[in-house]
DNA sequence: ACACATTTGTGCAAAAAAGCACAAATCGTC
DNA sequence: GACGATTTGTGCTTTTTTGCACAAATGTGT
């Protein structure tokens, strides 16, 4: 789990956004991305609600913790109250991603073009099988695909200093992740995400968010068993 | 979000186990398994929890849900939990899952091995590319590969029907996903895992996950964004 | 200028989740 | 069989999250 986002800052200052809520914006920011490429100008909370399935009210609680960007009884700006989402979440640059294990996951991830209109580049790939570092992969879907050498392991530390890679992401087997994420947390990543089915230990001040399909299809199996009773 | 677990049911009951212990069983699932495999016999909740990465209150509180099947001053008999939890998942027979849209993703979830392991079993994969259509994909990891034809959308409730598939996992692209989500329902599907960025609408009685990789992304930036300043 | 229809922002209440602390139960030892 | 060391199960407290309801602010029409 990340840490607390209301943790104290070095300046004492705390921050007032509930986890909750930003683990909602990027919802709200999908949405709002959408309306604007519809070319709609206002947005109720009402309808923003309804796009992103949460209550209104909560939509309306959410946004009122970025400061106060609606009109009483007009409604939101689209392409001002994306702004500002984006503002506040870090998404007006670039996020530069090294990426883990280029298996089935990584690989598909790799060539997922939706990172790059999200704020995120996929600039290195690593990989310990001596039969794939070396040669080249595919990264971004059609119209801006750049061909991405797969590193070795052992040059880990060296890629994610050229790169200035921000953001980690384990794609590796169980039993390598830890090991993994000790070295990219060494290497001065401080952001992970992780797809190995196994709980990653990091020191303070590092986040790790998890990304486990085998659970959510767990958690679903629960809710059916219950159903056919 | 997925229907709460402590909905009534047909014959009155409440289920007591909260939403988020339920997401947390999965990880005690897998961590008992392990230890299974390293052949060790008991377990205390302090190691448990350590593994898993929550506390041990939190995890005696979660496994006191189930029933009481820890003994005191000893702890929880490895194998013993591990079939309560698995009993309580509905993880003891395989789940058929049905795959919809067979590109980057649903191929690399394909692929994956560790399902099978894990209860579930991917019987039917599904998509409207007439160059996928009636081509194999090879299905699990090395041992247990099994050849799937893909079938075409519109044999999408036929699929269903002979397969008994009772879970579905929707990576389409986003303009597609509602459209399938629909299809799915009324096949008689009421669990859904979602990987497209959208928020899908579903009748009462359907439960969907969502698995929104760049919004797991886009919370780290947060975070990661703040530890810079 | 004023009444009226909207829609936001928010105080307060309710519910859910997490954390604490310790009594109760069990085991090994003397 | 009593005693001390453990470790579970749980009542209680605190924190977090969600939900409700409405005053405050804005636009519109007359
Ligand atoms: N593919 C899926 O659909 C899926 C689903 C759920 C979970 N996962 C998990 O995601 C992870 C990756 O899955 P996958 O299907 O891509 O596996 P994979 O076996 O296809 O790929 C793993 C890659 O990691 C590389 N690797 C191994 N050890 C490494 C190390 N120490 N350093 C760098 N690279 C290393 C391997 O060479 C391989 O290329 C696994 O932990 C898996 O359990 C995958
Ligand atoms: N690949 C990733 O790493 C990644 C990351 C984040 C999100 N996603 C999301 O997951 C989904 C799938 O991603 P992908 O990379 O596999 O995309 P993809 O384009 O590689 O594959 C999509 C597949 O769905 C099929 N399809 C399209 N419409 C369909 C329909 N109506 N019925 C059945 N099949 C249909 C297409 O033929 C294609 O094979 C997308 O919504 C994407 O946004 C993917």
């Amino acid at each position: 789990m990340p840490s607390k986002s209301t943790s104290s800052f070095k300046d004492g200052r705390i921050s007032k956004i509930s986890e909750a809520t930003i683990s909602r914006l990027p919802a709200y920011y999908r949405a709002l991305t959408q309306l604007a490429d519809s070319a709609q100008v206002r947005v109720s909370s009402e309808e923003l609600a309804a796009i992103t399935g949460v209550s209104s009210a909560m939509l309306r609680k959410d946004l009122s913790h970025l400061g106060s960007y609606g009109t009483r009884g007009v409604g939101y700006e689209v392409e001002f109250l994306r702004y500002q989402i984006s503002r506040e979440m870090g998404l007006n640059h670039d996020w530069p991603v090294v990426i883990v294990g280029v298996g089935n996951l990584g690989r598909a991830l790799a060539h997922y073009g939706g990172f790059g209109s999200r704020g995120f580049r996929v600039v290195a790939l690593v990989d310990s099988d001596q039969t794939l570092i070396g040669t080249k992969v595919k990264c971004g879907a059609e119209g801006k695909t750049v061909d991405l050498l797969v590193h070795a392991l052992s040059d880990l530390e060296d890629v994610i200093k050229e790169t200035n890679a921000r953001l980690g992401v384990v794609a590796t087997p169980a039993e390598s992740a830890q090991g993994v994420s000790d070295r990219l947390v060494k290497a001065g990543i401080r952001s992970i995400l992780n797809f190995a089915p196994i709980h990653l230990s990091v020191p303070d001040g590092v986040d790790v968010r998890k990304v486990d399909l085998a659970s959510e299809l767990q958690i679903l199996a629960f809710h059916e068993q219950r159903k056919a009773v």
